[in-house]
DNA sequence: ATTATGATGTACT
DNA sequence: GTACATCATAATG
């Protein structure tokens, strides 16, 4: 069943580690995509890392302040994308990044975006830049809600547990570099 | 196996 | 001008 609102409300480091497990869902043109959220991390305002901290507000960072379940897709080095999703409340700027999935259905149009092997998809969809290359969703997306009916991505829980869930420091920062806020999982329980 | 590097756009000060 | 919530490839052991 689809999470909901309740849900992203929670602090984020609360929300975090309870998506690993939880299927992203992005409805292409060409079919139906599913992942299995398996690495995520943790955004908040009062993080030095973050693109809101100390609540700044600026034209690229402003999905961060929408309400819960706001989609937030920024540009990273010139050539990728990244997938958030933002929590807590309206007005405070926090979210999850969506770091890696393991691709569930459509695992054809998965391998043909990444340009690999239907039984190698396990490491071209293991970074935040390689599933938004694999999903394709659109970068339009940022900004709206998963909430929105017209919106053609979703997050819901299948049932899929993490047996162990690890914490470590984040991926590719400079700042906030003390803090656990990054959750990963090997191995789940009802996947395959 | 691990480490180094180049590609590439843009938001921000 | 600088920094960047990255990735693919090349070079090295």
């Amino acid at each position: 069943m689809e999470l909901d609102p309740n849900f992203f409300s929670q602090s984020t480091i609360e929300v975090a580690p309870q998506l690993l497990g939880k299927v992203l869902t992005y409805d292409h043109p060409d079919g139906r995509i599913t992942g299995v959220i398996n690495e995520v991390e943790a955004y908040t305002e009062d993080d030095p890392s973050c693109h809101a901290f100390n609540g700044r507000k600026t034209h690229r960072n402003a999905p961060m302040f929408g309400a819960p379940g706001t989609v937030y897709i920024y540009m990273i080095y010139g050539m990728y994308y990244c997938l958030n999703i933002v929590t807590e409340s309206k007005g405070r700027g926090c979210a999850v990044l969506i770091r890696s999935v393991i691709g569930l259905e459509g695992r054809t149009l998965l391998a043909k975006h990444r340009h690999c092997r239907e039984d190698r998809l396990d490491t071209y969809l293991n970074g935040p830049g390689k599933l938004m290359k694999g999903f394709q969703i659109p970068v339009d997306l940022n900004y709206s809600s998963l909430f929105d009916r017209e919106t053609p991505l979703s997050v819901a829980d299948y049932g899929i547990i993490p047996l162990q869930i690890f914490e470590s420091t984040r991926i590719g920062i400079s700042k906030g570099i003390d803090l656990k806020w990054r959750f990963y999982a090997h191995e789940f329980k009802g996947l395959d």
